[in-house]
DNA sequence: CCTACCGATCGGTAGG
DNA sequence: CCTACCGATCGGTAGG
Protein backbone atom coordinates (compact mmCIF):
# COMPACT_ATOMS: atom_id res chain seq x y z
CA UNK A 1 0.00 0.00 0.00
CA UNK A 2 2.64 2.19 -0.95
CA UNK A 3 1.29 6.37 -2.03
CA UNK A 4 3.33 7.51 -5.13
CA UNK A 5 4.04 11.20 -4.60
CA UNK A 6 6.50 11.35 -6.99
CA UNK A 7 4.72 10.50 -9.77
CA UNK A 8 5.06 12.52 -12.78
CA UNK A 9 1.35 12.53 -14.31
CA UNK A 10 2.32 14.60 -17.47
CA UNK A 11 5.72 12.92 -18.84
CA UNK A 12 7.66 15.30 -21.01
CA UNK A 13 5.39 17.88 -21.29
CA UNK A 14 7.03 21.96 -20.84
CA UNK A 15 6.12 23.81 -18.12
CA UNK A 16 3.69 26.01 -20.39
CA UNK A 17 1.92 22.58 -21.69
CA UNK A 18 2.12 21.95 -17.92
CA UNK A 19 0.02 24.72 -16.78
CA UNK A 20 -2.67 24.13 -19.60
CA UNK A 21 -3.29 20.48 -18.42
CA UNK A 22 -3.45 21.68 -15.09
CA UNK A 23 -6.27 24.35 -15.84
CA UNK A 24 -7.57 21.94 -18.32
CA UNK A 25 -7.98 18.95 -15.63
CA UNK A 26 -9.93 21.50 -13.07
CA UNK A 27 -11.83 23.30 -15.64
CA UNK A 28 -13.06 19.84 -16.80
CA UNK A 29 -14.14 18.40 -13.57
CA UNK A 30 -15.63 21.24 -12.72
CA UNK A 31 -17.93 22.32 -15.51
CA UNK A 32 -17.36 19.05 -18.05
CA UNK A 33 -15.47 19.04 -21.04
CA UNK A 34 -18.75 20.95 -23.50
CA UNK A 35 -19.02 23.16 -20.18
CA UNK A 36 -15.21 24.24 -19.95
CA UNK A 37 -14.20 26.61 -22.59
CA UNK A 38 -10.46 27.05 -23.98
CA UNK A 39 -10.49 30.70 -22.78
CA UNK A 40 -11.65 29.56 -19.17
CA UNK A 41 -8.46 26.95 -19.42
CA UNK A 42 -5.88 29.67 -21.21
CA UNK A 43 -7.05 32.09 -18.55
CA UNK A 44 -7.07 29.97 -15.79
CA UNK A 45 -3.41 28.93 -17.17
CA UNK A 46 -2.81 33.02 -17.19
CA UNK A 47 -2.31 33.26 -20.72
CA UNK A 48 -4.40 34.24 -24.20
CA UNK A 49 -6.67 32.12 -25.46
CA UNK A 50 -4.53 31.49 -28.33
CA UNK A 51 -2.01 29.88 -26.48
CA UNK A 52 -3.53 26.77 -25.54
CA UNK A 53 -2.85 26.02 -29.48
CA UNK A 54 0.83 26.79 -29.03
CA UNK A 55 0.74 24.08 -26.87
CA UNK A 56 -2.23 21.50 -28.00
CA UNK A 57 -3.36 20.75 -31.27
CA UNK A 58 -6.98 20.69 -29.87
CA UNK A 59 -9.33 21.11 -27.39
CA UNK A 60 -10.08 17.03 -27.89
CA UNK A 61 -6.56 16.69 -27.79
CA UNK A 62 -6.25 18.15 -24.34
CA UNK A 63 -8.60 15.78 -23.10
CA UNK A 64 -6.70 12.75 -24.27
CA UNK A 65 -3.48 13.61 -22.87
CA UNK A 66 -5.61 13.92 -19.38
CA UNK A 67 -7.44 10.60 -19.77
CA UNK A 68 -4.30 8.53 -20.86
CA UNK A 69 -2.31 9.91 -17.94
CA UNK A 70 -5.09 9.27 -15.25
CA UNK A 71 -5.59 5.73 -16.54
CA UNK A 72 -1.75 5.37 -16.75
CA UNK A 73 -1.63 6.51 -13.47
CA UNK A 74 -4.62 4.62 -11.75
CA UNK A 75 -3.06 1.10 -13.57
CA UNK A 76 -0.09 1.41 -12.33
CA UNK A 77 -1.37 2.36 -8.56
CA UNK A 78 -3.13 -0.49 -9.07
CA UNK A 79 -0.39 -3.34 -9.79
CA UNK A 80 2.03 -1.15 -7.29
CA UNK A 81 -0.44 -2.06 -4.60
CA UNK A 82 0.32 -5.85 -5.25
CA UNK A 83 4.55 -5.31 -4.77
CA UNK A 84 4.87 -5.93 -1.11
CA UNK A 85 1.61 -8.33 -0.71
CA UNK A 86 1.69 -12.34 -0.91
CA UNK A 87 -1.61 -13.44 1.38
CA UNK A 88 -4.73 -13.21 -1.10
CA UNK A 89 -6.49 -11.11 1.61
CA UNK A 90 -3.57 -8.51 1.64
CA UNK A 91 -3.79 -8.86 -2.01
CA UNK A 92 -7.15 -8.16 -2.44
CA UNK A 93 -7.07 -5.36 0.48
CA UNK A 94 -3.88 -3.48 -0.40
CA UNK A 95 -5.91 -3.49 -4.10
CA UNK A 96 -8.94 -2.22 -2.60
CA UNK A 97 -7.43 0.28 -0.40
CA UNK A 98 -5.40 1.78 -3.13
CA UNK A 99 -7.95 2.00 -6.11
CA UNK A 100 -9.81 3.90 -3.80
CA UNK A 101 -7.77 5.91 -2.19
CA UNK A 102 -6.62 6.96 -5.70
CA UNK A 103 -10.28 7.84 -6.60
CA UNK A 104 -10.16 9.92 -3.47
CA UNK A 105 -6.57 11.52 -3.35
CA UNK A 106 -6.55 12.25 -7.50
CA UNK A 107 -10.42 12.76 -7.48
CA UNK A 108 -10.63 16.01 -10.04
CA UNK A 109 -8.74 14.12 -12.46
CA UNK A 110 -10.47 10.65 -11.69
CA UNK A 111 -13.61 12.42 -12.45
CA UNK A 112 -12.58 13.78 -15.72
CA UNK A 113 -11.05 10.29 -16.50
CA UNK A 114 -14.00 8.56 -15.81
CA UNK A 115 -16.75 11.12 -16.80
CA UNK A 116 -15.71 12.67 -19.69
CA UNK A 117 -14.86 9.18 -22.25
CA UNK A 118 -17.82 10.34 -23.89
CA UNK A 119 -16.03 13.35 -25.10
CA UNK A 120 -12.83 11.32 -26.67
CA UNK A 121 -12.84 11.00 -30.16
CA UNK A 122 -13.38 7.06 -31.19
CA UNK A 123 -9.96 5.45 -31.35
CA UNK A 124 -8.65 7.86 -28.43
CA UNK A 125 -11.92 6.46 -26.43
CA UNK A 126 -10.56 2.69 -27.71
CA UNK A 127 -7.31 3.27 -26.92
CA UNK A 128 -8.28 4.36 -22.86
CA UNK A 129 -11.16 1.65 -22.64
CA UNK A 130 -8.05 -1.04 -22.96
CA UNK A 131 -6.00 0.82 -20.32
CA UNK A 132 -9.01 0.78 -18.14
CA UNK A 133 -9.61 -2.90 -19.29
CA UNK A 134 -6.52 -3.91 -17.71
CA UNK A 135 -7.13 -2.40 -14.78
CA UNK A 136 -10.33 -4.59 -14.57
CA UNK A 137 -8.14 -7.46 -15.09
CA UNK A 138 -6.16 -7.27 -12.24
CA UNK A 139 -9.00 -7.30 -9.89
CA UNK A 140 -10.52 -9.90 -11.83
CA UNK A 141 -7.13 -12.24 -11.41
CA UNK A 142 -6.86 -11.55 -7.37
CA UNK A 143 -10.35 -12.58 -6.78
CA UNK A 144 -9.90 -15.46 -8.75
CA UNK A 145 -6.72 -16.51 -7.75
CA UNK A 146 -8.24 -15.83 -3.96
CA UNK A 147 -10.98 -18.47 -4.60
CA UNK A 148 -8.61 -20.75 -6.10
CA UNK A 149 -6.62 -20.45 -3.13
CA UNK A 150 -9.83 -21.49 -0.87
CA UNK A 151 -9.00 -18.18 0.93
CA UNK A 152 -12.64 -16.91 -0.54
CA UNK A 153 -16.07 -18.37 -0.34
CA UNK A 154 -18.04 -15.88 -2.44
CA UNK A 155 -20.74 -17.61 -5.06
CA UNK A 156 -20.40 -14.38 -7.13
CA UNK A 157 -17.16 -13.22 -7.80
CA UNK A 158 -17.75 -11.22 -11.13
CA UNK A 159 -20.33 -9.01 -9.02
CA UNK A 160 -17.66 -8.68 -6.23
CA UNK A 161 -15.19 -7.15 -9.19
CA UNK A 162 -17.92 -5.29 -10.36
CA UNK A 163 -18.67 -3.73 -6.98
CA UNK A 164 -14.47 -3.07 -6.34
CA UNK A 165 -14.27 -1.51 -9.17
CA UNK A 166 -17.45 0.56 -8.97
CA UNK A 167 -17.16 2.12 -5.19
CA UNK A 168 -13.71 3.23 -6.65
CA UNK A 169 -14.52 5.09 -9.73
CA UNK A 170 -17.98 6.63 -7.36
CA UNK A 171 -15.99 8.23 -4.82
CA UNK A 172 -14.71 10.64 -7.42
CA UNK A 173 -18.08 12.21 -7.68
CA UNK A 174 -18.75 12.44 -4.60
CA UNK A 175 -15.44 13.14 -2.42
CA UNK A 176 -14.35 16.32 -1.21
CA UNK A 177 -11.47 16.50 0.47
CA UNK A 178 -11.59 17.96 4.10
CA UNK A 179 -14.78 16.23 4.65
CA UNK A 180 -15.55 13.70 7.11
CA UNK A 181 -13.15 11.09 4.93
CA UNK A 182 -9.68 10.90 3.54
CA UNK A 183 -8.30 8.37 1.40
CA UNK A 184 -6.59 6.57 3.62
CA UNK A 185 -10.05 6.51 5.91
CA UNK A 186 -12.32 5.26 2.60
CA UNK A 187 -9.24 3.07 1.30
CA UNK A 188 -9.38 0.80 4.58
CA UNK A 189 -13.48 1.14 4.91
CA UNK A 190 -14.19 -0.40 1.60
CA UNK A 191 -11.15 -2.71 1.92
CA UNK A 192 -13.22 -4.54 4.85
CA UNK A 193 -16.60 -4.21 3.45
CA UNK A 194 -14.82 -6.01 0.28
CA UNK A 195 -13.13 -8.89 2.13
CA UNK A 196 -16.82 -9.18 4.11
CA UNK A 197 -18.35 -9.46 -0.01
CA UNK A 198 -15.44 -12.12 -0.63
CA UNK A 199 -16.36 -14.25 2.69
CA UNK A 200 -13.40 -13.78 4.36
CA UNK A 201 -13.57 -12.60 8.20
CA UNK A 202 -11.17 -9.45 7.86
CA UNK A 203 -9.93 -9.41 11.64
CA UNK A 204 -8.48 -12.50 10.92
CA UNK A 205 -5.89 -10.50 8.52
CA UNK A 206 -3.20 -7.88 10.14
CA UNK A 207 -4.24 -4.56 9.82
CA UNK A 208 -2.45 -2.05 7.75
CA UNK B 1 -39.66 -5.22 -4.27
CA UNK B 2 -42.98 -4.14 -6.85
CA UNK B 3 -42.18 -2.37 -10.25
CA UNK B 4 -43.99 0.51 -11.06
CA UNK B 5 -44.71 0.51 -14.85
CA UNK B 6 -47.35 2.97 -14.58
CA UNK B 7 -45.90 5.48 -13.00
CA UNK B 8 -46.41 9.27 -14.45
CA UNK B 9 -43.12 11.45 -14.66
CA UNK B 10 -43.82 14.00 -16.14
CA UNK B 11 -47.55 14.66 -14.28
CA UNK B 12 -49.62 17.39 -15.35
CA UNK B 13 -47.42 17.90 -18.67
CA UNK B 14 -48.85 18.48 -22.07
CA UNK B 15 -48.14 16.30 -24.53
CA UNK B 16 -45.28 18.74 -26.61
CA UNK B 17 -43.62 19.73 -23.40
CA UNK B 18 -43.49 15.89 -22.55
CA UNK B 19 -42.46 15.30 -25.72
CA UNK B 20 -39.74 17.77 -25.47
CA UNK B 21 -38.48 16.68 -22.03
CA UNK B 22 -38.50 13.28 -23.52
CA UNK B 23 -35.96 14.08 -26.32
CA UNK B 24 -33.75 16.76 -23.64
CA UNK B 25 -33.63 13.59 -21.27
CA UNK B 26 -32.22 11.49 -23.95
CA UNK B 27 -29.52 14.19 -25.52
CA UNK B 28 -28.67 15.05 -21.87
CA UNK B 29 -27.83 11.48 -21.01
CA UNK B 30 -25.95 11.01 -24.35
CA UNK B 31 -23.64 13.97 -24.40
CA UNK B 32 -24.57 15.85 -21.20
CA UNK B 33 -26.37 18.93 -20.54
CA UNK B 34 -23.31 21.87 -21.76
CA UNK B 35 -22.71 19.15 -24.53
CA UNK B 36 -26.65 18.87 -25.70
CA UNK B 37 -27.94 22.08 -27.77
CA UNK B 38 -31.63 23.11 -27.46
CA UNK B 39 -31.58 22.67 -31.60
CA UNK B 40 -30.65 19.22 -30.83
CA UNK B 41 -33.68 18.24 -28.49
CA UNK B 42 -35.97 20.05 -30.68
CA UNK B 43 -35.07 18.42 -33.64
CA UNK B 44 -35.12 14.77 -31.83
CA UNK B 45 -38.95 16.08 -30.63
CA UNK B 46 -39.70 16.71 -34.54
CA UNK B 47 -40.01 20.64 -33.97
CA UNK B 48 -38.53 23.35 -34.95
CA UNK B 49 -35.78 25.36 -32.84
CA UNK B 50 -37.90 27.86 -30.99
CA UNK B 51 -40.81 25.09 -30.45
CA UNK B 52 -38.52 24.36 -26.72
CA UNK B 53 -39.34 28.09 -25.56
CA UNK B 54 -43.03 27.30 -25.89
CA UNK B 55 -43.03 24.70 -23.08
CA UNK B 56 -40.14 25.52 -21.08
CA UNK B 57 -38.31 28.77 -20.01
CA UNK B 58 -35.17 27.96 -20.39
CA UNK B 59 -32.50 24.97 -21.15
CA UNK B 60 -31.89 25.30 -17.53
CA UNK B 61 -35.60 24.38 -16.46
CA UNK B 62 -35.77 21.45 -18.57
CA UNK B 63 -32.96 20.06 -16.74
CA UNK B 64 -34.33 21.27 -13.30
CA UNK B 65 -37.65 19.55 -14.26
CA UNK B 66 -36.17 15.96 -15.32
CA UNK B 67 -34.04 16.14 -12.36
CA UNK B 68 -37.08 16.80 -9.96
CA UNK B 69 -38.98 13.96 -11.82
CA UNK B 70 -35.98 11.65 -11.19
CA UNK B 71 -35.33 11.72 -8.16
CA UNK B 72 -39.27 11.89 -7.22
CA UNK B 73 -39.01 8.71 -8.57
CA UNK B 74 -36.05 7.50 -6.87
CA UNK B 75 -37.64 8.11 -3.82
CA UNK B 76 -41.12 6.62 -4.37
CA UNK B 77 -39.04 3.24 -5.42
CA UNK B 78 -37.25 3.30 -2.09
CA UNK B 79 -40.11 3.98 -0.02
CA UNK B 80 -42.24 1.35 -2.17
CA UNK B 81 -39.60 -1.42 -1.86
CA UNK B 82 -40.30 -1.14 2.04
CA UNK B 83 -44.05 -1.91 1.34
CA UNK B 84 -44.51 -5.22 2.48
CA UNK B 85 -41.06 -6.21 4.36
CA UNK B 86 -41.24 -6.38 7.60
CA UNK B 87 -37.74 -8.36 8.78
CA UNK B 88 -34.45 -6.57 8.78
CA UNK B 89 -33.12 -8.67 6.38
CA UNK B 90 -36.33 -8.46 4.03
CA UNK B 91 -36.43 -4.90 4.15
CA UNK B 92 -32.81 -4.34 3.03
CA UNK B 93 -32.35 -6.70 0.99
CA UNK B 94 -35.81 -5.31 -0.91
CA UNK B 95 -34.03 -1.69 -0.83
CA UNK B 96 -30.81 -2.68 -2.33
CA UNK B 97 -32.54 -4.56 -5.10
CA UNK B 98 -35.11 -2.25 -5.87
CA UNK B 99 -32.87 0.94 -5.57
CA UNK B 100 -30.03 -1.07 -8.06
CA UNK B 101 -32.65 -1.91 -10.60
CA UNK B 102 -34.35 1.71 -10.49
CA UNK B 103 -30.45 2.64 -12.13
CA UNK B 104 -30.60 0.16 -14.09
CA UNK B 105 -33.70 0.45 -16.00
CA UNK B 106 -33.98 4.00 -15.65
CA UNK B 107 -30.06 4.25 -16.47
CA UNK B 108 -30.30 7.83 -19.09
CA UNK B 109 -32.77 9.45 -16.41
CA UNK B 110 -30.41 8.18 -13.28
CA UNK B 111 -27.64 9.81 -15.58
CA UNK B 112 -29.24 13.07 -15.93
CA UNK B 113 -30.10 12.81 -12.18
CA UNK B 114 -26.91 11.82 -10.41
CA UNK B 115 -24.52 13.54 -12.58
CA UNK B 116 -25.73 16.89 -14.42
CA UNK B 117 -26.31 18.84 -10.57
CA UNK B 118 -23.67 21.11 -11.41
CA UNK B 119 -25.19 22.59 -14.25
CA UNK B 120 -28.65 23.13 -11.90
CA UNK B 121 -28.85 26.98 -10.61
CA UNK B 122 -28.10 26.97 -7.19
CA UNK B 123 -31.56 27.21 -5.55
CA UNK B 124 -32.85 24.69 -8.05
CA UNK B 125 -29.51 22.14 -6.50
CA UNK B 126 -30.79 22.85 -3.16
CA UNK B 127 -33.95 21.48 -3.63
CA UNK B 128 -32.54 18.58 -5.58
CA UNK B 129 -29.94 17.30 -3.17
CA UNK B 130 -32.85 17.38 -0.51
CA UNK B 131 -34.62 15.09 -2.11
CA UNK B 132 -31.52 13.28 -2.42
CA UNK B 133 -30.83 13.92 1.34
CA UNK B 134 -33.82 11.75 2.01
CA UNK B 135 -33.24 9.18 0.29
CA UNK B 136 -30.00 8.59 1.92
CA UNK B 137 -32.46 8.56 5.40
CA UNK B 138 -34.14 5.54 4.29
CA UNK B 139 -30.87 3.65 3.37
CA UNK B 140 -29.24 5.00 6.91
CA UNK B 141 -32.34 4.09 9.06
CA UNK B 142 -33.22 0.92 7.66
CA UNK B 143 -29.51 -0.54 8.58
CA UNK B 144 -29.72 1.12 11.97
CA UNK B 145 -33.16 -0.70 12.63
CA UNK B 146 -31.28 -3.83 11.92
CA UNK B 147 -28.58 -3.38 13.69
CA UNK B 148 -30.69 -2.41 16.87
CA UNK B 149 -32.35 -5.58 16.27
CA UNK B 150 -29.32 -7.59 16.15
CA UNK B 151 -30.16 -8.86 12.60
CA UNK B 152 -26.76 -7.10 11.27
CA UNK B 153 -23.45 -6.99 13.06
CA UNK B 154 -21.34 -4.61 11.10
CA UNK B 155 -18.54 -2.19 12.94
CA UNK B 156 -19.54 0.83 10.00
CA UNK B 157 -23.03 1.06 9.30
CA UNK B 158 -22.16 4.67 7.92
CA UNK B 159 -19.77 2.73 5.31
CA UNK B 160 -22.35 -0.19 4.39
CA UNK B 161 -25.02 2.86 3.40
CA UNK B 162 -22.03 4.74 1.53
CA UNK B 163 -21.36 1.37 -0.53
CA UNK B 164 -25.08 0.81 -0.97
CA UNK B 165 -26.17 4.55 -2.41
CA UNK B 166 -22.44 4.64 -4.43
CA UNK B 167 -22.75 0.90 -6.19
CA UNK B 168 -26.28 1.79 -6.96
CA UNK B 169 -25.41 5.30 -8.59
CA UNK B 170 -22.68 4.40 -10.33
CA UNK B 171 -25.30 1.69 -12.39
CA UNK B 172 -26.08 4.22 -14.48
CA UNK B 173 -22.64 5.31 -15.25
CA UNK B 174 -21.99 1.64 -16.69
CA UNK B 175 -25.39 -0.17 -17.56
CA UNK B 176 -26.67 -0.74 -21.17
CA UNK B 177 -29.37 -2.72 -21.50
CA UNK B 178 -28.71 -6.19 -24.27
CA UNK B 179 -26.16 -6.39 -22.21
CA UNK B 180 -25.12 -9.46 -19.44
CA UNK B 181 -27.41 -7.89 -17.25
CA UNK B 182 -30.92 -7.42 -16.27
CA UNK B 183 -32.25 -4.88 -13.33
CA UNK B 184 -33.35 -7.78 -11.61
CA UNK B 185 -30.23 -9.76 -12.15
CA UNK B 186 -27.79 -6.95 -10.90
CA UNK B 187 -30.64 -6.02 -8.26
CA UNK B 188 -29.86 -9.61 -6.85
CA UNK B 189 -26.41 -9.54 -6.93
CA UNK B 190 -26.39 -6.29 -4.94
CA UNK B 191 -28.25 -7.05 -2.43
CA UNK B 192 -26.66 -10.56 -1.95
CA UNK B 193 -23.46 -8.45 -1.68
CA UNK B 194 -25.10 -5.59 0.86
CA UNK B 195 -26.48 -8.65 2.91
CA UNK B 196 -22.60 -9.84 3.50
CA UNK B 197 -21.05 -6.75 4.22
CA UNK B 198 -23.81 -6.96 7.02
CA UNK B 199 -22.54 -9.58 8.36
CA UNK B 200 -25.62 -11.61 7.70
CA UNK B 201 -25.72 -14.87 5.66
CA UNK B 202 -28.20 -14.12 3.05
CA UNK B 203 -29.18 -18.01 2.67
CA UNK B 204 -31.17 -17.80 5.87
CA UNK B 205 -33.11 -15.45 4.59
CA UNK B 206 -36.21 -16.26 1.78
CA UNK B 207 -35.13 -15.41 -1.70
CA UNK B 208 -37.43 -12.93 -3.51
C1' DC C 1 3.23 32.79 -26.73
C1' DC C 2 0.44 37.34 -28.29
C1' DT C 3 -3.00 40.34 -31.18
C1' DA C 4 -6.46 40.13 -34.20
C1' DC C 5 -9.78 37.74 -36.35
C1' DC C 6 -12.94 34.00 -38.78
C1' DG C 7 -17.11 31.11 -39.47
C1' DA C 8 -20.15 28.42 -36.84
C1' DT C 9 -23.14 27.62 -33.28
C1' DC C 10 -25.20 28.75 -29.08
C1' DG C 11 -29.46 30.14 -25.88
C1' DG C 12 -33.09 32.89 -26.31
C1' DT C 13 -36.70 36.49 -28.29
C1' DA C 14 -40.12 39.07 -31.46
C1' DG C 15 -44.08 38.66 -33.69
C1' DG C 16 -47.25 36.09 -35.35
C1' DC D 1 -45.76 25.97 -32.39
C1' DC D 2 -43.32 28.42 -36.72
C1' DT D 3 -40.15 31.89 -39.31
C1' DA D 4 -36.81 35.03 -38.75
C1' DC D 5 -33.49 36.94 -36.17
C1' DC D 6 -30.22 38.83 -32.21
C1' DG D 7 -25.97 39.25 -29.40
C1' DA D 8 -22.69 36.37 -27.30
C1' DT D 9 -19.54 32.86 -27.26
C1' DC D 10 -17.39 29.02 -29.17
C1' DG D 11 -13.06 26.29 -31.23
C1' DG D 12 -9.58 27.33 -34.02
C1' DT D 13 -6.23 30.06 -37.38
C1' DA D 14 -3.08 33.79 -39.53
C1' DG D 15 0.83 36.07 -38.91
C1' DG D 16 4.04 37.39 -36.27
Amino acid sequence: MTTSATDDLWGEAGPGSRRILEAALTAFAARGYHGASTRDIAAAAGMSPAAVYAHHRTKEDLLYAISLAGHRSALTAVERALWEEVTPVGRVRALVHDYTAWHARHHLLARVVQYELGALAPDHRDEILRLRRRTEEVVLDEIAAGIASGAFRTEDPDGVALAVLSLGVDVSRWYAPGGQHTPVSLGRRYATLVLAMLGTDHRSATAG
